[in-house]
Parts: structure tokens; sequence; C-alpha cells
DNA sequence: GAACTGATGTTATTTCGTTCACAATAACGA
DNA sequence: TCGTTATTGTGAACGAAATAACATCAGTTC
């Protein structure tokens, strides 16, 4: 039950930081980078690696070049990756327009909402009515969907995008939906992640756990 | 190195879920229930409030009531905690009025940008110049910022919320900032989400990791 | 009120991700 | 050419976090 989150989000922050690198005219990096810059030891970097066989020079570490083109085939980056926004509220509509994904190569290729004076199908990126999202998808081919939909919406609309047979939800309503075999689902709760910095400001040094009292 | 964030976050979740149950009448919970919301084994609830010392009823499970007040203390959520957004931008404004915050007794009091064009001390959660950042964290006793400047101004914003002593960050900019001394970062990187979830859809199922191919 | 039942609280065990340690080996220098 | 050196690649060791196991005890029943 238990998933490896961790290894995959290493391997986009890899990717990353090799982009910069390259972008400062680096050819070649040692696991030592790699791991300074993600804050990790440089075990795990060659570890990582070696999981996904991707071999460098005994000697003189890694070609940036190389890892870069076997990171990207092995992330899907070699095609673009489109993804939709179901919900163009506030959340949705920042979203819709954020420059940032491009460079991922990510694209948001439509939105869709329930009220009408949201839709907009002639725009660039257009936004459809919610009644039209499974005919989309089945005829797109999408597999990711973006949610932002109001909390009450929540449970309703990730039935729509399993009807539609979307394969992966990036949810932003603070509602834990249930993971569903052949949908796997990831939740963005910013609240969640506020009350949890109180958390560990609060309790930043001192030891929060009273080391389960044993009674004099 | 490796912090506890886990049993934080779900410190939150069983608040959540909580009062969801609250709220539909029930008095009483037992750890296989909490389980079962959380999509973790009953041992793991009981563990988690042995920790802190949480405790119920031998027989009965737990009140609800008294956990939530217990949880609540623990979480500094008998007051309202109170944030700032520096970057009122797309994203800094979408958050600025979110309302669910209220709900988790979180409280944007200001905002701070850098665009005079956005600035308006008037307005019912004020907009401030940048640079009355450090002035007003220091009158007020504001110990946590949301980080929604754009990309290339994000590592000189870390730097001025450092100087204003705010005690932890909650930054958007896909930029990694360094974790510092006195300073708790906390990353959404929707990027690297989407990025992720491509990953585990494209593997679902499929094992990913060669097994260090062994040579035949 | 004695035996039973069902849930807690805590100790033991397992699992799993990370780090350690080092053998293998490619580049470099003499 | 040959030794030296720096770095990879990976099996073993380690540690933390989750699960399992169980002893303990509050109710409940007869
Ligand atoms: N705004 C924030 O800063 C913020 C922060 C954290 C979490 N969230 C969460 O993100 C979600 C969206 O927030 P928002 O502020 O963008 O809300 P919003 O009200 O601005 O936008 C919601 C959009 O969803 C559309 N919608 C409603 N029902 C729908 C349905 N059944 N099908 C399709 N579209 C539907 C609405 O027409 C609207 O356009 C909410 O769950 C909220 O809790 C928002
Ligand atoms: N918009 C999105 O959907 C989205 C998604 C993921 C990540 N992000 C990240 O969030 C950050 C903000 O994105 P956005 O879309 O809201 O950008 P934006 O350009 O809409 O807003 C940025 C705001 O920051 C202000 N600003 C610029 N420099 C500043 C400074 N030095 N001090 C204070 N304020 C300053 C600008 O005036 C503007 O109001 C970016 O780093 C972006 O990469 C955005």
């Amino acid at each position: 039950m238990a998933m490896k989150h961790d290894i995959a989000q290493r391997l986009s922050q890899y990717r990353s930081v090799l982009y910069k690198l390259k972008a400062l005219g680096f050819v070649r990096v040692f696991s030592d980078n790699l791991g300074d810059a993600l804050e990790i030891s440089p075990a795990l970097v060659r570890k990582d690696f070696s999981t996904f066989s991707l071999t460098g020079n005994k000697r003189g570490g890694y070609l940036i070049m190389d890892l870069l083109d076997k990171l990207n085939r092995l992330l899907g980056k070699d095609k673009v990756q489109r993804i939709i926004i179901v919900g163009c509220g506030k959340i949705g509509q920042a979203l819709m327009t954020y420059s940032g994904f491009t460079r991922e190569g990510l694209q948001v290729v439509a939105g869709f909402d329930s009220n009408a004076s949201v839709i907009s199908p002639q725009a660039s990126i257009p936004i459809y009515d919610v009644k039209e999202l499974k005919a989309y998808v089945k005829r797109e081919g999408i597999r990711i969907a973006i949610m932002a939909v109001p909390d009450n919406a929540a449970s309703h609309t990730f039935d729509l995008l399993r009807a539609a047979e979307i394969k992966g939800v990036l949810n932003f309503a603070p509602v834990p939906l249930k993971g569903v075999e052949g949908c796997v689902v990831r939740n963005i709760n910013i609240g969640l992640e506020l009350e949890n910095l109180f958390y560990l400001v609060r309790f930043s040094g001192k030891l929060p756990p009273q080391p389960a009292g044993r009674a004099a």
C-alpha cells in the first residue's frame, strides 16, 4: 500500500537541477553535487541512479546531457504532457494561465466548469461545460486532471473523472478522496501544510512528544 | 536531518475527521474508525495518540470532544493563527480571499507586494509595500508567511523574510530554498506533483525499477 | 459480583528507506 | 606502461516508522 513517491519526486528534482547546471555550461556532474543540491547524501543519488540503470563513468561522474536524455525518457518528458482542469474558479484560473508549466513540458489543454458564465470554448485554452468532460477525455486521450472545484462538489466531480477513465488526479479540495484502483490521487492541502508549519515552528528545537510519560 | 513531518500532518488529519464525525452527531470514536478514515492501521492511530498522551477509555474508545480539545491545544488552534502573504499576484490573491482558511482557524492578516498598483492598505485585508514587511512582522509578531512571488524574486524575498525573523515559510515558487537554522520552509511545487502523477500513472501496476539487472 | 468482552496502551517485530563501506574501474600522470 | 587517484555501483548495516502482538483494564452480562 505504501507507494514509492519519493524516488520519483527526486527524479524530477535531479532533472531540474541538471537543467540549471547545463545552462551554466557544465558538462559533467558528480553524485556529490546532486546530493548537495537536493540536500541528500551522495550515496542516495547513486542508489537512485542505480535503481533506474542510469549509469555514469567510473571516474568522471555523469554526463549531464546523457542523464537528462534518460531522465526525460523515464519521466515521459519526450512528449508534451497534457492536462485538463476541472473547476475554473480562482485556483483553476490561476493554474490555467500559469506560464511555468510550459517549461516543465506540461500543457493545460482545456478547462471544464458547470457555471455557464465561465464557459468559453473559443478561448486559447477553451473552457467547456463539464458535461462534455467524458467525451473530451476519451477523444483526446487525457490521463491527468487537476480538480479545483468547491469542496462540496469534490466527491461528485471525482466520480465524473473516474467515469471518464482519468488515470490520475491532482486534488485541491481539502477533502480526502479515497484512493481507487486504476486512478491515482494526490492531494494538495494548503491549510494542512500551514498547520504543519505552525506545528514545526512551535516545536522546533524543543521536544514535541513527551516520551510516553512514565509515572514516578 | 530527517524530520518528523508525518505525525504532525496526521494530527491535523485526525482533527479534521473528528470535526466531521462530531458534526454527524457522534460522541465516541475508535482507533479503527480513524484508521479507516486516514487509510492507516488502527495501531498507528493508537501509537500516535500514545506519543502525545492523548488517552481514551479502555473500552469505549475516545471521546471526540475531549480529543478535539487536546488536539486543538497541541496544534495551537486555541487561538487564531495569523499569516501574511508576500506576492499578491494570481496565486497570492486566490489565497488571500480563500474562505476555507477561516474554518481552519487560519487568518490572512495582510499581504505585501512590490507593485504599487497592487498595494491597497485600506482593503479589508490590507496589502502593503513589501518595504514595510519587516516592521509589520515585528510589530504584529507574525511567525508564518506564504511566499508567492515570481521565481526570480524568490531567493531575495526569502532573505527579507529571514531578516524579519519569520519562523516558517510556505513557498510556492518552484525554487528549492535551502533550509536555514531558525526558519522552516515547506515547498508547494505543483509542477513536481503533476510530474509525479504522470510517473505513478505510467508505472502503476508494472514494475518501475529494473531490479538492478543481473547479467545472464 | 464473577466471568467475559472489546478496546486501549505499549512492547516487540517487521519493513523499508537511507547511509556506510568498499571493491571495481576509468582517467590521469609520471 | 604502470601505479595512483577519484568516483562509481552495490551489498551490508543501520535506523526510523509502521505493523503486529498482547497484556491490561473498563464496562457488560448473567
Ligand atoms: N482559492 C484558494 O486559495 C484555495 C486554497 C486552498 C484550497 N482551495 C480549494 O480549491 C477548490 C477551488 O477553490 P476556488 O477558490 O478556486 O473556488 P471557486 O469557487 O473560485 O471556483 C470553483 C469553480 O468550480 C466551478 N464548479 C462548481 N461546481 C462544479 C462542478 N460540479 N463541476 C465543475 N465545476 C464546478 C465553479 O463554477 C467555479 O468556477 C476548493 O475546494 C477550495 O477549497 C482553494
Ligand atoms: N499561478 C500559478 O498557477 C502557479 C502555479 C504554481 C506555482 N506558481 C508560482 O507561484 C509564484 C507566483 O505565481 P503567480 O502566478 O501568482 O505570479 P504573479 O506574477 O501573478 O504574481 C507575483 C506577484 O508578486 C509581486 N512581486 C514581484 N516581485 C516582488 C518582490 N520582490 N516582492 C514582493 N512582491 C513581488 C508581483 O507584483 C505580483 O503581484 C511563482 O513563483 C510561480 O512560479 C504559480
